[in-house]
DNA sequence: GTAAACAATGAACACGTTTTCATTTTCCGT
DNA sequence: ACGGAAAATGAAAACGTGTTCATTGTTTAC
């Protein structure tokens, strides 16, 4: 009781680990530090001590010296949509492994807030920023995180299957291809004599959407099959099931529908199913992006345009390591394919 | 081009920014911290400066002398089930605007991970840390992060509506009571005749799990009806889905299902409509957990037991603040009351 | 047996901030 | 105009670590 210094007790540091180890603060740092010299006995000797003082080196401290927070900033629109929590739970996972924290920030609906959210989140000096936020260009980021290089989620529309050069403030960049999910998809529809697909939206301006729908667009036009009707969503559950209803109250004869992504898809399957009456996929023909883990519930079972998460994880991880070993290198790129996953809405 | 000195441009500093300004390094502190006095004029010629230079302050400078990190721990076992992701939204969103960071960890299933996890997570020095996991206990939580106090979640068990004292070492408590929930609830199925009422379980250690099927069942011999039959799930879709089959295979003619989650709750649905040839809910009604965003979809229009969602996140900020006020206060505790959602699987 | 290479070691410095503390300036009431 | 209180100010100390550098102890090669 009496023994006790002050109330709040203090954390354990270097020093006192010292000390107690009767060696030098400097050995205590080596010891934690694995491309250090220091006699291995010595450095077990360390550890235990430390581990009896129940210490663990301060990275704030250790980020104020050697540059690096070991923090990597994820900025979302929506934690809690589907397929953005299960690559932000695959990546905090990868990240974990590598000695990273995942540093979490949500962009406002309210567009102005951004600039003072990459502020914000500057301050806590991430050694590397993955947006999956739409409206916020790399070039911004990369101005206003002057140390960390952020990385780019880059959809490719038509044609840029070769990635286009990075100009301006340095940024890295995922691209992922989508044409070859598409192509298949599309084909596998035309096998089935669907003639008028529609495609309901994402956001708008999001560049995933216009990176689909261009795409979309283009496998159509190549194999001579008319444009798709577009019914406007914005990737939610609520705005595809309205989107789908007002798609077949106009009633042009559609027998296909192409969703901007999986939830968007589930919302149309609901829309056709409770509230317009018709079967999927005997009546209509439905195919989602993404393939999150719902998409195998049965009440959707959804055949859909599949993204490799681990594979997409496994690439950013491998950005951030490569930017790190080299932080004045040019763009780095890394690069991810589609492909088509048969399940039970086409058929 | 020969002007910038070195390659990779250095952050702009408080010394920067007080030459720029022809003011001391000191007034640059005082600037950014709001209740310190300063020329208002002065002031803001520094916000001024600063913002030309794209400069704030260094949270790791300043977590080292503040002894605050601004940053909140987080400890999921899974970012993507959807009722954590939903809570991680809604608390990074108020974290964000109180000033702090989100920091996410993951926990592994394998259990020995745990207390290394927990040094790891020590080393960022987060303010405060909350446990959405259940393997680990709150004490050794408290023990490892000598500098943080870890808030828990506690599920009450019947009796326990006055929440029991807490010892040993210091820890924060969110206290979720659930009996008006499951009370409500039950009163619904026995207005519509039911007799026998199973239970789709959660992970069978995990306390939220233990708490819900021991409050079902004191309820229920309140009542005077059977205990529940439980199927084993772990709060899964699937487990659910394969422990609703079992359950209707040995056939003990179950007429209801409370599933200890909404997902649990969707994958009973499934089953009884996709497999056994039910009707939800006219041969067999079912009640969830949680009342997430999916839970009014029209596949499965969910009667549930709902937390509110933005008062269970208010409740927990206010807990930090309240912490960070006073770091020597003695545990501090909210409580938080459940009531049931009434959609379309009870009927 | 010697020189040279190498591993191990600790003192001092650097990182960018906030926080005392003592000093100077400004403000207010009379 | 004056005294005192309050606000404003800057120098110096602290926070806990990694890194550089010069020094000492130890092995290797001929």
């Amino acid at each position: 009781m009496s023994e006790s210094g002050s109330l709040a007790p203090r954390r354990a540091t270097a020093e006192m680990v010292a000390r107690r180890a009767n060696v030098s603060r400097v050995a205590v740092s080596r010891a934690f530090n694995p491309h250090t010299s220091l006699k291995p006995e010595k450095r077990a000797l360390i550890l235990k001590v430390a581990q009896e003082l129940n210490y663990t080196p301060d990275r704030a401290a250790r980020a104020l010296v050697s540059g690096r927070s070991h923090l990597v900033g994820v900025i979302v629109p929506d934690v809690c949509s589907h397929w953005e929590s299960q690559e932000i739970d695959a990546l905090t996972t990868a990240l974990q492994d590598e000695g990273f924290a995942t540093l979490l920030f949500k962009t406002r609906t309210d567009y102005s807030m951004d600039e003072r959210l990459l502020a914000y989140m500057r301050g806590f000096n991430p050694d590397s920023v993955i947006a999956f936020v739409e409206n916020v260009k790399p070039t911004t980021l990369a101005r206003v995180l002057d140390r960390a290089v952020p990385i780019y989620i880059h959809y490719a529309r038509p044609g840029e299957e070769a990635p286009p050069p990075v100009d301006g403030p340095l940024f890295d960049r995922l691209n992922v291809l989508q044409r070859t999910g598409v192509e298949q998809a599309v084909a596998l529809l035309q096998g089935y004599g669907v003639e008028r697909i529609a495609y309901v939206s994402g956001v708008a301006k999001s560049r995933a959407n216009l990176a689909r729908e261009a795409m979309l667009r283009e496998v159509l036009a190549d194999r001579g099959m008319a444009p798709p009707i577009v019914g406007p969503g914005d990737f939610s559950y609520d705005k595809a099931y309205a989107a789908t209803i007002d798609l077949f109250r106009i009633g042009k004869g559609v027998d296909a529908i192409f969703a901007a992504n999986d939830v968007g898809a589930f919302g149309a399957i609901d829309a056709l199913r409770h509230e317009l009456g018709l079967r999927v996929p005997e009546d209509v023909k439905v195919i989602g992006f993404d393939d999150i883990a719902q998409s195998h519930w049965k009440s959707y079972n959804l055949t859909t345009v599949k993204f490799d998460l681990n594979e997409r994880v496994r690439a950013l991880v491998r950005l951030i390591l490569r930017r790190l070993a080299d932080p004045t290198a040019p763009s780095l790129q890394e690069t991810l394919q589609t492909s088509l996953v048969v399940r039970g809405t086409v058929g």
